[in-house]
DNA sequence: TGTACATCAGTGAACGCGCGTTCACTGATGTAC
DNA sequence: TGTACATCAGTGAACGCGCGTTCACTGATGTAC
């Protein structure tokens, strides 16, 4: 008897969604919530946070995202993010925040899926890629966003390992790459700064990812020749 | 005594304005314009895309750039902008189209300054990476941004040479980009693919600008070893 | 076992704002007679 | 040389919209007695 309902009040708000803002509801239709239990409150927070995402999967931007897109996208009224976010900007913050322990976690899961420096390296490199290409909304938020929402104040919980309290998770990402660069360095017996070829291979990849995402017309040479090209001419390939 | 009420005009202007949007004018007043003469209307033209370039200088994208603000930057009223544009967003498809000639420009000159391939193609990238930063919004309007004007109908005339009609400046600027490598192989005896190493230019330099931009927080290497690292890297320097 | 009540998870109306766009207009200026 | 008039370069009020935020509310559900 429930369900019954429930289809009832889906279509109903179907239709009216698509007569009222028609581009929004080709893309998706807005979710079919059923309210929380008692104790459950908190599932709106994550769905939230999950509507968010996609919104910025979607735009490849932070501005413009507006709390009662959030809201619609969740299946809820803009009066109830206020249960679980101070507001508009705090909404964002967090948001951006979740994509950060994600990023951070595809990174560290790469890395640790094997013994091999070079191997190490190779598959968090394409990792990257692939997080920047399936997901570059998400990717130009934390790389590609001038806008600069102040996260100072934003914590990261251990998600696969305890994260430095006072080290946000982008610095994180950036420490797990100065490392697999210090292995294979270290493995050629490299005399060369860790850190600053760290920095180059970021700056390189983010230039590939972020120039191919941004310019999907033009005939790029494919990224895994640009991914040998890049460990080739910086020297990070097995000897 | 029609300058006195020009300037009682800009007083009573300037006031109004500040109390209703203080965040706007406490970077810039609304400009102070007198009409133009009879056959001198077109010169507001140039005057709104002097003002859309101001404010994508300032935002660093084109979306959330108003029509109202860059009338209000160029200190004219909302609908005086329909006499040169047919709406919102032809406005800012000629802005975007304007700040490509204007790279454009920047880099043929810098090609054109010397005839020695290899001061020609770092004074390029000098002159590159100067236009990302000292106008780091344009810049990534061009290069950073995801929000697709369809340019196609727009036209690049004689800048400072003949453009093909068919192909933008964009393309225009990258074909000075494989010229520049492909003279420098050609001196070196390098049998590299000219555009398969342009491409690899191209990406890790805008990395370079664009992360930089993007986290000027970060304890950056200096701009000029990312770049001596990228052309020995890429082995662009004299043999 | 039944019931009153506090709590929880939200909703819906309303506000003032800036937006893109339209419409009718204004007032200076060059030109035809 | 004087004047009527067309043209030009804009202005100002108004519209409907989505926005962030506020306020008072609703109705289901667990719990104390």
């Amino acid at each position: 008897m429930s369900t019954a309902i429930i289809v009832t009040m889906a279509t109903s708000r179907s239709t009216t969604g698509r007569s009222a803002d028609p581009s929004a509801t080709a893309t998706k239709l807005p979710a079919t919530r059923r309210r929380n239990a008692r104790g459950e409150g908190d599932r709106l927070r994550v769905d939230l946070l999950d509507a968010a995402a996609e919104l910025m999967a979607e735009h490849g931007t932070v501005d413009g995202i507006s709390l009662r897109a959030v809201a619609r996208r969740a299946g809820v009224s803009p009066t109830a993010v206020y249960r679980h976010f101070d507001d508009h900007l705090d909404l964002l913050r967090e948001s951006v925040a979740q994509c950060w322990r994600n990023f951070y976690d595809v990174m560290v899961e790469a890395r640790d899926s094997t013994e091999d420096p070079y191997d190490a390296f190779r598959a968090s490199g394409d990792a990257y890629v692939r997080f920047a290409m399936e997901r570059q909304g998400q990717y130009r938020v934390l790389f590609s966003n001038r806008i600069h929402l102040d996260m100072s104040d934003v914590d990261f919980p251990n998600s696969m390992e305890s994260l430095d309290d006072t080290l946000d998770a982008g610095y994180s990402a950036f420490q797990v790459l100065v490392g697999l660069v210090a292995a294979i360095l270290e493995r050629n017996g490299d005399g060369r700064d860790a850190f600053f070829v760290a920095v180059q291979v970021h700056t390189w990849i983010h230039g590939i990812v972020d120039l191919i995402g941004c310019h999907p017309d033009v005939a790029w040479p494919k990224t895994d020749s640009m991914l040998d090209g890049l460990s080739a001419a910086l020297e990070l390939d097995p000897r």
